[in-house]
RNA sequence: GGGCGUGUAGCUCAGUUGGUUAGAGCGCGUCGCUGAUAACGACGAGGUCCAUGGUUCGACUCCAUGCACGCCCA
């Protein structure tokens, strides 16, 4: 006996169920184990945080990232998941910040940067919880238990190790960045807070002369709106592919250069006419000298030179720089540069310094102290704030006859969120660098045998992004991160890098340690893992190796928590410090997945660290060889992004989302999984909607679900136990996998070869789409891998269970008929609940363990711990299913010309005429008359062969095949075609095995394979037409058949009855039939035993039963009372 | 402003090296079925494949330009 299957499944309880069994018997732990000699397939974690609430776009992730370690386990690999947590960073601190009500990093340092840290720590694992709950509730397995977190020693030495090896190697570096910086609060700011603080301003413009050196009536026009910048000015840029213009200016006899497109609106700014002298290309400017507008630096660097990389010399600044950027939007085309207040600037800057010898090149100029107002390198506006030195610098400029125009310029300009009347100016800060740029080559490289899903991001977002690569700035002027490992000599400056605790330790002379000591004391529950953060590690302090007496102390950064997750593939093992084996073995990844907003992220910090880390051999003999690209990753399914209800981003305020674990608790895991996966593929944006995700239940769950609860409901009732058939077998290698193989060592079982033609059929059908389901998912397809499962499971339940009923309810159990359809719908069931543990594991298991609960611990007590179905090729039969196809299609078609004719189905037809497009399935179609006239409920099946009468042929060429050979012809033998008499075209063609056509004034010879029949019916017959036959209907009714379609009226009014009457389907009835409708009358004496038979009667009277309630109905006009008495259960 | 992506049925999405009748599910309509049944099934309507231009015998597909939307960056 099989456990009863509820008609009103509750998925989401059942789900629960499962859930307990999988704790309670290790299922996961045990998945594992199996595979404990197998080879590895390696998954690594992208690190979620746990300081906020997980959401559906995580649940996408968690089931994408479940859905193929799964399958590689079934499929014999070893896939362990080790679970991680991104814990460091600015969102941890604001979220500290905002429990505490402070902002800036003045207050968080009067709060205590010891209890800040302490809350920092504490704050990580707020929504624990939710995060572990969601991730068990979805079916996701992965040890949580075991996962790495990014604050702990071992992963901080890791992080350490690694730097020490760039800082070592001379990649890791000190220099600027430019960032967006809060003067008055003396910190930078990130861009989401920049983003919030734009508002729109009017600044002034003021258009400069830059007097060229070897042409002192010549000045290049550059346009700023921001005046203070202009005594830090370094350089002039310009487009070289743009014309410029020297024009005349009538006002001064001077001449300007300027974009020769500007040169309209220029003229039409200062209301005079601005007359070309002379065009040319940028080309011709570039390296140009000129006079800055100021001598505060052009004074001393004016005339010096440095050498450069090619052995010439080059003046240090003040020159015509060719950039990218310049515009003809605004401005003049030409581009005042202060590489200080400006990120492209400094690029600018740096690209030029490239050209020079080290140290040979310009120096960043910058005339602005961190406080926002000028320092002592210009005297006259010393300590002035710079926005409020825009005036009077200005007014300079004017007296000098350096201002060739001003004016109010309105734009959007950031200020501070937090004091809204400080406006933010780009500044350039002290940062550390990682030298990525030295390893584009590499990483593009590495990048390029990677795998993506979907391809363009190899090319697109991500290549791009890898060809303007610049160099990592890894430092952050903050407290709760990774601390940067480098000490400084407090004597000479020099420096080194630590790689671990330990190693910091034996440094000799080594003090501040009881800093962390005392703490401990006063907090014994401080996690050891505290010590190695600020502001315990700041106190470390050991004696200088370059200096006698001198002291190394740590720097005061602490590093971007990018840097931490992206050193995962080591550090989760606390590599190389420990855990050497591990890392061997899970490296590089096979396969990793997270949300597109990760190209930026984690994809690229994976890739860059494992670039920069392994990429070349290291010198030191011990260390493994350079893996083969790519690395730290193969396969990467790139996720589209989530939106909510209305298509628009999820957004809490809005509402638009439902919570996932409302949803869970509603619909079920599997439901949600099963909308992922089916319903488009991974990397389209995916709207989230409760109806949407409710949809995938009846499409795909429930419907197996049916199929499974028919099979349960008769293999009970007719006492169907495959355990008494199937005694198991030593023979069983498989440890009781209850395969293909395994079922056939049952006695009663026939092989496949011996059934029917639909039981082959269906074993056919099921073992392609394990074969194109295996397929998809070794390309990480699973969206055409459930596009397969949705067809497979239609074509059981639509036409194979369909098509079966009868030899369901035939009564003799040991026919073979009724055991072969056992069998074949029990095996399609073990097999179907195997190929979609990987997509719906919980109605996976459901379905496994009442199926194979008869043979107890002889077969494995869960699915997860079976191998994925492999495809019994001898099952598979090609011509049987497209066979079975074309079958299917003419009994769509012939149910099409019924709703057409209006010729209801209950109503048998005398005849249906069938023209096949070609006849080479014909006679197999004829040995299935049975099933189609049953189908069709027809008398005769015929196939027509002349049928002039019906359809006429319609012939085209074969597009793809003569393309190529005719070309241009193609049209007109298109339309010699259609002209043509068809049939005689096709006769010939069957006779001589081609046919000569000409076209124009050629002939053209072609065969069978040029040409395209297609069948269309003609006017005037209840036919429909499909891809490759007419079905016609003969619509004329005789008497007799009138009444036999009267008695399946009547026959399904009892069934009706029997279900109102809540009859067991076994139960035998006793009908009277009270109808004064002579036609109704004659219609049951004609098919009295087909009536008794279908509704189980014993008898059949045509008058009132005593003591039996009448329901009355109608039919065909007539006025019908039927009586139901239930004499026994059978 | 730059990069990338998207635009196909009322909705959500597929569409494989260009091949002439563009698909699925939902929704809608009509009908059927009633021994899987608070289900199920069949059939149907519904498309200028964003627009324009080009390449080609042939374009949803390739190219160019433009428009709309989204994401990332500035």
């Amino acid at each position: 006996m099989f456990e009863p299957v509820p008609s009103d499944v509750r998925f989401p309880q059942l789900e629960e169920q499962v859930l307990a069994f999988w704790d309670d018997q290790q299922v996961y732990e045990k998945s594992l184990q199996r595979r404990d000699d197998a080879p590895r397939f390696v998954f690594y974690e992208g690190p979620p945080t746990a300081n906020g609430m997980p959401h559906p776009g995580h649940c996408l992730t968690r089931a994408i990232k479940d859905l193929f370690p799964r399958y590689k386990t079934m499929r014999g690999y070893r896939c362990e998941r080790k679970g991680g947590w991104d814990t460091h960073g600015l969102p941890v601190e604001v979220e500290v910040c905002k429990e505490l009500g402070i902002h800036s990093k003045e207050e968080i340092e009067a709060f205590g940067i010891e209890p800040f840290i302490h809350k920092c720590q504490q704050s990580v694992w707020r929504y624990m919880q939710e995060w572990e709950r969601l991730t068990q509730r979805l079916g996701f397995w992965i040890h949580l238990d075991d996962a790495y977190v990014t604050y702990h020693q071992s992963y901080v030495e890791s992080v350490w190790w690694s730097l020490k090896t760039l800082f070592d190697r001379g990649l890791l570096y000190q220099g600027h960045k430019i960032v967006w910086w809060w003067a008055q609060g003396g910190t930078a700011l990130s861009s989401g807070e920049v983003g919030q603080g734009y508002r729109q301003v009017a600044d002034p413009s003021v258009y400069v002369r830059f007097p060229l050196l070897d042409q002192p009536d010549t000045a290049l026009l550059v346009w700023t709106t921001t005046p203070w910048t202009l005594p830090s000015n370094q350089f002039a840029a310009v487009d070289p592919q743009l014309e410029y213009a020297r024009v005349a200016d009538p006002e001064s006899n001077q001449y300007l250069i300027l974009a020769r497109d500007l040169v309209p609106a220029v003229s039409a700014k200062v209301q005079r006419e601005l007359s070309i002298v002379e065009t040319f290309p940028g080309a011709k400017l570039v390296g140009q000298r000129y006079h800055p507008p100021f001598d505060c630096y052009y004074q001393s660097l004016g005339t010096q030179q440095g050498e450069l990389l090619d052995g010439g010399a080059e003046f240090l600044g003040w020159r015509v720089l060719p950039a990218d950027f310049v515009t003809t939007e605004s401005g003049t085309g030409i581009v005042h540069q202060a590489p200080a207040f400006g990120e492209v600037d400094y690029e600018v800057l740096q690209a030029d310094r490239a050209r020079f010898r080290d140290g040979e090149g310009p120096e960043l100029i910058c005339a602005v102290g961190p406080d926002g107002k000028f320092t002592e390198a210009l005297p006259e506006y010393a300590g002035q704030w710079v926005k409020d030195a825009d005036k009077p610098i200005t007014r300079g400029l004017r007296e000098r006859g350096l201002l060739f125009h001003q004016e109010q310029y309105s734009h959007d300009y950031p200020f501070c969120w937090r004091a809204e009347d400080d406006p933010l100016i780009q500044y350039p800060r002290h940062s550390w660098f990682i030298r990525t740029t030295q390893f584009k080559d590499r990483m593009l490289a590495n990048n390029g045998n990677i795998r993506w899903m979907p391809e363009h991001i190899r090319d697109g977002r991500f290549g791009n992004f890898l060809e303007s690569n610049v160099d990592w700035a890894l430092s952050r002027e903050r407290y709760w991160g990774t601390p940067l490992p480098i000490w400084v000599c407090s004597e000479t400056g020099r420096m080194e890098a630590i790689g671990s605790y330990g190693e910091l330790l034996e440094k000799p002379g080594i003090g501040g340690i009881e800093v962390w000591e005392q703490a401990q004391r006063e907090h014994p529950q401080l996690p050891e893992d505290l010590k190695i953060h600020k502001p315990y590690i700041d106190a470390v302090y050991y004696d200088s190796p370059y200096a006698a007496g001198a002291k190394m102390h740590r720097v005061p950064e602490v590093i971007d928590c990018w840097y931490d997750s992206g050193a995962m593939p080591f550090a989760q093992w606390g590599y190389p410090h420990q855990g050497q084996d591990s890392f061997a073995q899970q490296f590089p990844a096979d396969f990793i997945s997270e949300a597109i907003d990760q190209t930026r992220g984690w994809f690229y910090s994976l890739l860059a660290i494992s670039t920069l880390l392994f990429d070349e051999k290291p010198d030191k003999s011990d260390a493994a060889p350079a893996p083969e690209l790519p690395h730290p990753y193969r396969n990467c399914v790139v996720l589209g992004l989530m939106l909510g209800e209305d298509g628009t981003k999820m957004s809490k305020s809005k509402r638009n989302y439902r919570e996932p674990g409302e949803i869970l608790d509603r619909h079920g895991a599997d439901a949600l999984r099963w909308y992922f996966f089916a319903n488009q593929t991974p990397w389209s944006s995916i709207r989230y909607r409760e109806q949407a995700i409710k949809d995938s239940i009846p499409e795909f769950l429930l419907r197996l679900w049916n199929v499974y609860s028919f099979f349960v409901i008769y293999a009970n009732i007719d006492g169907f136990d495959p355990t008494s058939a199937l005694s198991v077998q030593e023979s069983w290698s498989n440890e009781g996998q209850l395969t293909h193989q395994d079922l056939l060592a049952a006695e009663a079982v026939r092989p496949p070869e011996s059934r029917g033609e639909l039981d082959r059929w269906i074993l056919s059908e099921l073992n392609q789409t394990v074969s194109t389901v295996t397929q998809a998912m070794d390309n990480y397809d699973n969206y055409s891998a459930c596009q397969q499962l949705t067809r497979f499971v239609d074509a059981l339940s639509n036409w194979y269970v369909r098509r079966s009923r009868d030899r369901f309810w035939q009564d003799d159990l040991n026919s073979p008929e009724k055991q072969d359809a056992y069998w074949t719908l029990y095996e399609c069931l073990l097999t179907t609940s195997k190929l979609i543990a990987p997509f719906v594991p919980f109605l996976a298991e459901t379905l496994w363990k009442n199926l194979s609960a008869g043979f107890g611990d002889q077969v494995l007590e869960s699915v997860h711990l079976c191998d994925f179905p492999t495809s019994i090729e001898a099952s598979i039969d090609h011509e049987l299913s497209e066979r079975m196809q074309l079958l299917r299609e003419i009994a769509s078609l012939g149910r099409k010309a019924r709703m057409e004719s209006r010729l209801k189905v209950r109503q048998p037809l005398a005849k249906v005429e069938v023209i096949l497009a070609t006849t080479e399935h014909q006679s197999w179609l004829e040995a299935h008359d049975d099933l189609l006239r049953e189908e069709l409920n027809v008398k005769e099946l015929a196939y027509a062969e002349q049928a002039d009468e019906y359809i006429r042929y319609q012939i085209q060429p074969n597009f793809q095949r003569l393309g190529p050979r005719i070309g241009k012809l193609m049209p007109h033998l298109k339309k010699r075609l259609l002209d043509c008499d068809g049939r005689a075209l096709l006769a010939e063609l069957s006779d001589r095995g081609q046919v000569t056509i000409d076209v124009g004034e050629e002939s053209l010879v072609l065969d069978e394979e040029d040409l395209q029949f297609r069948l269309q019916a003609r006017e005037g017959w209840a036919a429909a037409q499909g891809e490759s036959c007419v079905v016609v209907l003969a619509t004329e009714l005789t008497p007799q058949l009138v009444r036999e379609g009267l008695a399946r009226d009547l026959v399904r009014l009892v069934q009706d009855r029997r279900k109102q009457l809540d009859c067991e389907f076994t139960d035998r009835i006793e009908i009277g039939i009270a109808t004064e409708s002579s036609e109704l009358l004659a219609a049951i004496s004609e098919n009295h035993d087909f009536i008794v038979g279908e509704t189980l009667s014993r008898s059949l009277d045509t008058e009132a039963l005593d003591a039996v309630e009448a329901s009355e109905h109608e039919i065909a006009g007539e006025v019908v009372r039927c009586y139901v008495r239930v004499v026994t259960a059978d």
